[in-house]
DNA sequence: CCCTGATTCGC
DNA sequence: GCGAATCAGG
């Protein structure tokens, strides 16, 4: 079977469709599934597609930059409190991607050893709020105390992971029977 | 605070 | 060739 993450003709097509289409980076990393942008980026410049963003007119100014690169990576810095995800510059490894055409199909996770923490330390206030912080209402809105989730909103999300599932509710499970595509 | 692309190096 | 790691900017 094709193995994931190989660079088949498809891939490489959407790849180039998605960037031209002016897709960013994560963007066409989590589209395409078992990829990162770095990868996605990678290829894109590998294609010799990249440089969009790319002034031709000005001698390109390269100063080597000493990218100091450590053989061995101590890596001792633990879950740094806040997320869990790895969402950023650095490797996201997005294994599932559910493209669906609305909302998650989330189905009823009963996690019973699966505690559900949310940082509820990082409430925040209006004021602390931030365009990237999960905006999920606590208490009355009338309350002095109102205070905010402030968890980390996912991009084009207002609210976080966790909120966000509760606030997509699935009218309907519609996880009926499971269509194979020929 | 987060996300963007660009670059370099190890595998 | 691929991907991760890193840099620099927005």
């Amino acid at each position: 079977m094709s193995e994931a993450g190989a660079w088949t003709d498809e891939r490489v097509e959407l790849l180039k469709k998605l960037w031209n289409d002016g897709l960013s980076a994560s963007q066409i990393a989590g589209e395409l599934g078992n990829v990162t942008r770095n990868a996605v980026i990678g290829k894109v410049h590998r294609l010799g597609l990249s440089g969009r963003a790319k002034n031709p007119g000005s001698a390109a100014p390269r100063p080597r930059k000493p990218a100091t690169r450590p053989p061995a990576h101590p890596m001792a810095s633990p879950a740094a409190g806040g997320g869990g995800m790895t969402r950023g510059n650095t490797a996201l490894a997005p294994q599932f991607v559910p493209e669906i055409e609305a909302e998650p199909e989330a189905e009823h996770v009963p996690a019973p050893a699966e505690e559900v923490v949310i940082p509820f330390s990082e409430r925040v206030t209006i004021m602390d709020l931030r365009e990237y912080m999960c905006r999920w209402p606590m208490g009355d809105p009338t309350s002095p105390e109102f205070r905010f989730c402030g968890g980390r909103s996912l991009t084009g999300m207002p609210y976080c992971g966790y909120h966000a599932r509760i606030a997509y509710q699935p009218a309907t499970d519609r996880r009926r029977d499971r269509k194979v595509r020929a």
